[in-house]
DNA sequence: TTGTGTTTTATTGCCTCC
DNA sequence: GGAGGCAATAAAACACAA
């Protein structure tokens, strides 16, 4: 071998400060390995270290350009893929020869098909993952919706409440506590109802809301309706308002 | 035509497995 | 320790608007 030679190959001299590398038959990672003798017939060296800089001597003589692989090329490459997108190396050998290619290449080929397989994975997964946020976002927006309808309901039934019991002689008390008391258990019925309407229409995600936390399914407001049937037979001489005000005042929150 | 963004081909370094 | 896989990256090729 002429020692005044440089062997290099001359894509990748341009590219990569000489590295000695380009076509997949020699590099420094010790793969597809090629002895000097066997890379001097297929490639043109250089006869000086200017010709590395010299433009024209590309021109004419680089060997090879990075080039694209022909649309059937590709199908076969996409076609075995779809079969089988390890590349065990018999098959890489079959493949190169079949297209004519360095079997490096093919190798190259599935490792770049298998990243981009890998990216549209991600993005058809992410995608799902968003369907599913989204819709959990909406049933949460409607809960916090009706949610807020039944505070105002609330707030409302509660100042009606007030003026009633304001305006009523005080003679009427008894009566008053009877009536109050009725109308409590009237809105307690709405409410009850509402929530029974809520659960049927958006099941587990709604009953969460008032859920109490045990299997049986009953929910906090039960419980609340027997405290207050207890509280109405021991409070006869209550206050006007009954047990729903003092809901209102101490308890009530606890709902929401 | 040219500037710019995207896709494709190839390299490099690191890691794991046998 | 070698072979092969993957992530990151470079660079050529290509697409396309201005």
């Amino acid at each position: 071998m002429d020692s005044g030679h440089i062997f290099f190959d001359t894509s990748t001299c341009r590219r990569n400060n000489m590295l000695f590398l380009g076509n997949g038959d020699f590099s420094f990672r010790g793969r597809s390995m090629m002895s000097m003798e066997e890379s001097s017939k297929r490639r043109p060296f250089f006869s000086s270290p200017d010709e590395l800089f010299d433009d024209e001597y590309y021109e004419d003589q680089l060997p090879e350009k990075k080039r694209r692989l022909t649309s059937d090329q590709v199908h076969l490459l996409e076609k075995s893929f779809e079969e089988e997108n390890k590349l065990e190396p018999e098959r890489k050998t079959q493949l190169a020869k079949k297209l004519g290619l360095q079997p490096r290449q093919v190798a190259v080929w599935f490792q770049n098909r298998r990243a981009r397989w890998k990216t549209k994975q991600l993005e058809r997964d992410y995608d799902v993952l968003k369907a599913s946020y989204d819709s959990l976002l909406s049933s949460y927006d409607s809960i916090v919706k009706d949610n807020e309808k039944l505070k105002s309901e609330m707030v409302s039934l509660h100042e009606k409440l007030q003026i009633e019991a304001k305006d009523m002689p005080k003679e009427e008390t008894i009566i008053s506590d009877k009536k109050t008391d009725t109308l409590s258990v009237d809105i307690a019925e709405i409410i009850s109802m509402k929530i029974v309407e809520d659960r049927v229409s958006i099941g587990s995600v709604g009953s969460a809301v008032v859920d109490d936390g045990s299997d049986d399914g009953t929910s906090y407001l039960s419980d609340v309706f027997v405290a207050h049937e207890s509280q109405h037979q021991n409070n006869e001489e209550g206050e006007a308002l009954g047990w729903w005000g003092n809901m209102l005042h101490n308890g009530a929150p606890v709902l929401f």
